[in-house]
DNA sequence: TATATGTTATACTACATATATAACATATAT
DNA sequence: ATATATGTTATATATGTAGTATAACATATA
């Protein structure tokens, strides 16, 4: 599980950490049940703050992609991720309509976009093989 | 051109701003050559800063979306929008990756997703009509 | 008993957001 | 010419967020 953060983007780390250990639930390079790294040992590892770190995990915990342990430690959800629902799809599409209309406006039509997707879909799926 | 805010959200006002033009843009209610409101009667009207119109308006004469001249006052670019190039595709790849992602994780498969975009351009097309 | 864990608290710097005034130069309408 | 509206620039201030730096605590483990 290599976690690539880019300090020069105007993205906060703590957000970008998020969205990785995301991915890799999601290439199921992070099984549930399988345990992360302290807060303390991956704070030391990227080079960055525990607290830092402690924020990206308490926030993970509190969507229900983490649960904290204190015999096990931080540890993928066994029950497995939370599901999506109205609330959820709602917050999504508010997400995607202004990446769209722009993306739609700079001439990317609706197959090109699709194509954009399916290129992520396939990292996704590529990263499963690895395991 | 209605323009819709939502002051609870964490997305910042001049950024919401942004994609409202943008999507009138897509949805063609605003068309090439067409002029905005100035600053401080858009800021009025909504009951805003006219500083925060004018960062957005800036922002969106920097990225080739508005023309900003001293007799027409602001209009949408009247060569129309700016072109997708490469620099702009992998920004767009990398905004939607963790959105695809954690989707992914929550159960959205692929053609559910699309169905989600589907509905974001049908807003799109439906906008074009009532003009 | 020592160590590592998650957790909490405090303090600080830096930056972004948003507002509030004020002023300036320029184009337009009266 | 004068008044008005425009974009633009300059300060100043308040607020919140991001990130770091220490320190301490309770608990589980070696």
């Amino acid at each position: 599980m290599y976690i690539q953060l880019d300090f020069e983007s105007d993205i906060p780390i703590y957000e970008q950490l998020k969205d990785e250990i995301i991915m890799g639930i999601a290439k199921k390079q992070l099984l549930p049940g399988e345990r992360l790294p302290s807060v303390r040992a991956l704070a030391g590892d990227i080079g960055i703050n525990l607290h830092t770190v402690n924020k990206a995990y308490q926030q993970l915990k509190q969507e229900g992609f983490l649960l904290i342990h204190r015999q096990r430690g931080v540890v993928v959800n066994p029950e497995g991720t939370p599901k999506a629902d109205e609330k959820y799809e709602k917050k999504l599409t508010a997400l995607l309509r202004p990446q769209i209309a722009e993306s739609f406006c700079r001439g990317i039509n609706k197959e090109k976009f699709w194509e954009i997707c399916e290129t992520v879909y396939e990292e996704i799926k590529e990263g499963d093989i690895n395991e």
